[in-house]
This record gives C-alpha cells, sequence and structure tokens, in this order.
DNA sequence: TCTGGGGTCCTAGGACCC
DNA sequence: TCTGGGGTCCTAGGACCC
C-alpha cells in the first residue's frame, strides 16, 4: 500500500484516484434500533426538533411510500396504520453512534474526511485495486459488527461518481453493500438509470432548469454536456460537477476549518408573543452560540437576531425581522453577547405576532489570537476566566448547570419532544439495564 | 392545532483604490 | 501566439448539502 500525502493526493497520479463514500443507511433509525432489537424489523421513523417533520426512515417506513421531510401531522395516519415506532430526535445519542462509526472507520484508511454526521470519504487511493471491493466489504461488515449500525458503500475516481455509486448501491441492495463504479462493464447504463435530481449538487431548481431548457432528465444527459458551455450558462459549480460526472476529479478533501459563522436557532414548542420570553429565548441561544465560538477558539465581532412568525399560517400575515450589533472589539464573552442581543431585539420587537421561531446569528469570526484590540478599552482579562469556568463547569456536569439569569428557569415554549429514547450511550441515568 | 436546524459556496454589483 | 484597466472589499441573495 502507498499513499500519498491528502493534500498532493491530487496532483500525483501514480495510482488511479479511489474514493469510497460510506453512508450509514437510515442513520437515526438504525441507531435507535441499535438499543431496541425488538424494533429491529419494525417500520421506524425519527422526526425534527418539535416533533415537525420525518426526517429519518427505516426501509419499511420509505416503503410505505412517507416521503422524507414531510410534516407529522400530515402522515400520522399513515404511520399508525403500518404500526411505525415514531420518535422524537435524540441527538445526544446519534452523535455518540456517529464518534463511533467514523473511529472505526477511520481504522481502514490515513485519509479519511468526515462529511456529515452520517457519511464519510476514505481516501482508497494506492491501495490494491484488484481487492478494493473485498476491503470496502470488510469495511462495511467490520462497522456494522462494531457499532450495530449498517452501512453502504460507494467507490469511484470521483466524489461525484462515489455519491452516486452510494445511491445505486442503496436502492438496488448491491451485496456487501458495496458498489465499486470502476468495475461495471458499462457506466453509461448505470449513469443513464440515475435520475438528475438525484445527482449529487443538482437540487430543485436546477433540476427543473435543466429539465425544461436543455433536456437533461439523467445523470448520464449531464454527463454528456460541454462543461465549458455549461460553466458559462450556470456557474463554476456546475462545471466541476459535470467534469466529476466525466471521471476528472474536480473536488478534494478539505482541511477542518472554524467556522465563519456560527447559528443557534430554535422553534418554540408553542407560540410566543412577550419581549421577556423572546429574550429568554435568544439568551440561551446566545449563550449556545458562545460556548461553539469559544470550543472554535475564535471570536465574533458581530452578533445578528433574528425572530420570525410561521410561515405556514395562512390567516396571519407572515412576520420576520433581523438585526445585528457590531462589537469594537470582537469577542467571544456571552454576557456582552447577550447585551448586544438585547439591543438588536429592542430594535426589531413589535408587539402583536404570535412569533414561532427566533435565533442569533455570530458573524465576523477570528481566531482570538489575531484579533484587533481597541486602542481606548479596558482590557478585561476576567473574561476569559469566567468564561473558562462557565465551560469547564458545564462541560463536567452538563449543559446549562451554569447559565445567565436572562436565560430564565421556566419555558413554556419549550420545543416538543414527546417521544425521546433514553440517551443510552452518554448519560449514566440513561445506561441500559440487561 | 401541529411544518427542523446548521452550514457552505458562488455570483452580481457597488464603492473604492491606483 | 494573440491582447489588455486591474484589483480589493463588502453585501445581498440564491443555490446547494445533510
Amino acid at each position: 500500500m502507498s499513499y500519498e500525502n491528502s493534500k498532493e493526493s491530487h496532483i500525483i497520479y501514480d495510482h488511479p484516484r479511489r474514493i469510497a463514500l460510506v453512508d450509514c443507511n437510515n442513520f437515526y433509525a438504525s441507531c435507535e434500533r441499535v438499543f431496541k432489537p425488538a424494533w429491529q424489523h419494525k417500520p421506524v421513523a425519527v422526526l425534527s426538533n418539535n416533533d415537525g417533520c420525518i426526517i429519518a426512515r427505516s426501509n419499511e417506513v420509505k416503503a410505505a411510500g412517507i416521503p422524507m421531510g414531510a410534516p407529522y401531522f400530515k402522515c400520522k395516519k399513515e404511520l399508525d396504520a403500518i404500526g411505525a415506532i415514531v420518535l422524537s430526535s435524540n441527538y445526544s445519542l446519534y452523535g455518540d453512534m456517529s464518534a463511533r462509526v467514523m473511529d472505526t472507520l477511520a481504522q481502514y484508511t490515513p485519509d479519511m474526511e468526515i462529511y456529515s454526521i452520517d457519511e464519510a470519504w476514505l481516501d482508497l487511493t494506492g491501495f490494491k485495486l484488484d481487492t478494493l471491493t473485498d476491503y470496502g466489504r470488510q469495511i462495511v461488515k467490520d462497522t456494522h459488527r462494531f457499532t450495530g449500525i449498517p452501512v453502504s458503500m460507494g467507490i469511484a475516481p470521483t466524489k461525484v461518481l462515489a455519491k452516486l455509486a452510494n445511491r445505486v448501491c442503496k436502492k438496488q441492495n448491491i451485496k456487501g453493500q458495496v458498489f465499486d463504479l470502476t468495475q461495471v462493464d458499462d457506466l453509461d447504463a448505470v449513469l443513464a438509470s440515475v435520475d438528475i435530481e438525484d445527482v449529487w449538487g443538482i437540487g430543485r431548481k436546477l433540476s427543473q432548469k435543466l429539465r425544461e431548457k436543455h433536456q437533461i432528465k439523467t445523470a448520464l444527459d449531464l454527463k454528456n454536456t460541454d462543461a465549458n458551455q455549461m460553466r458559462r450558462l450556470y456557474s463554476v459549480v456546475m462545471q466541476r460537477l459535470i467534469l466529476e460526472l466525466q471521471g476528472h476529479p474536480c473536488l478534494f478533501a478539505e482541511d477542518v476549518e472554524p467556522k465563519k459563522q456560527i447559528i443557534a436557532s430554535r422553534s418554540f414548542g408553542e407560540r410566543v408573543t412577550s419581549q421577556d420570553d423572546l429574550m429568554q429565548a435568544i439568551s440561551m441561544h446566545t449563550a449556545r452560540a458562545c460556548e461553539k465560538l469559544r470550543s472554535q477558539g475564535s471570536v465574533a465581532g458581530s452578533i445578528s437576531v433574528s425572530i420570525r412568525t410561521s410561515p405556514f399560517q395562512a390567516r396571519e400575515p407572515f412576520f420576520s425581522r433581523h438585526a445585528s450589533t457590531q462589537f469594537v472589539t470582537p469577542t467571544a464573552d456571552t454576557s456582552l453577547m447577550i447585551k448586544g442581543a438585547s439591543e438588536a431585539l429592542k430594535h426589531i420587537y413589535k408587539k402583536g405576532p404570535k412569533y414561532a421561531k427566533a435565533g442569533v446569528m455570530l458573524n465576523d469570526i477570528q481566531q482570538a489570537n489575531e484579533i484587533q484590540q481597541d486602542f481606548f478599552a479596558e482590557p478585561s482579562p476576567k473574561s476569559d476566566a469566567l468564561m473558562g469556568v462557565l465551560d469547564a463547569v458545564n462541560q463536567r456536569y452538563g449543559k446549562n448547570t451554569l447559565f445567565y439569569g436572562s436565560q430564565g428557569v421556566q419555558h413554556k415554549w419549550q420545543m416538543k419532544r414527546n417521544n425521546m429514547t433514553p440517551r443510552f450511550t452518554t448519560s449514566w441515568s440513561d445506561i441500559p439495564k440487561v
């Protein structure tokens, strides 16, 4: 096995490039099944925050025709009819299970890129080509055995093709859950079987345009276009996508950079009208956002606050506003941020609308050790120490052990989570009993 | 009655610099 | 090989992803 440094791997072509995309099958539903074996062959659906939409479905639920993202209240009957287990989302569990899957996958290549909570790219360039499929099957099998989570793998020379291979693998339930696109006799036939909207990077708008303007209906149709011309008509993103479909790598592993924008927002469990209630929610979101900010060693130059009513209520006009506060010196201090957020809220709050959601966004993010200081401001070394203690205590004793008074203690608008499973792997009190 | 949350990248266009 | 306004910074908005 020979392996090139990830930054240079796209320049050196000693070996044909081989990228594997590993994707957990029905991830959230699968996590729930790990600790409830009785649910193994039952339909399982997982809901978004506030028990709003369907965000994960077991195969049985998919087979019943219940679409991804559908509002729960609209498909409750169908779910009941098939005897589905319907659960509130349990992010502590999913986050921990994800870490286990990633730890396992990392054993099989020196170059892995975590792409989302349930997906990772494994660079297998330079591995022995004639045994790659077997190697993939081993990875899939081991991951299932070590974590309880079933996964699928697509292998190809580019990311777009690997993604496509993974999709075909799941759809056709390929043996061993590995589909190596470089091993098929008729690649074009495979591409012709994939609808244009199922190509990674082609969303709702683009697929509609491609279908209507260019009669492009499948991945094959798109592959057969002129990439340069399509760049002129669309964008460089489209050009790259086409080149990747043609087998020319354009997308490479990216280093994990600190976030440039941090968002914390939630819909309310029930509508909110008063400024006090809004401010409590915004204080909570601000505290959470600042925690994330500090955890990546950053400071932010501005905070933006947003409030809105429900966009789905036909009876009442949609109301949505946002405002931001700039800081002379970028900061990660929760109390300064809450103060800034409070000022912003005062500007935009209007009495009357029934608010459905509030949130904050931190912008102009920089590394804390690189900031331009304010010449006239008093330095406040106490802030860093205080935030350090705050984070350390909450880390050790659990979320919100220490919190700001403005966050309040009783939240009638708390999000709905009517059917959540225990935090089997992250809380001593929830540990499974045998 | 009930519709998630958190991100990224790209483009266009304006203001401004030399 | 041909030729030549070039360039930065900022914001808003659109599109995509999971």
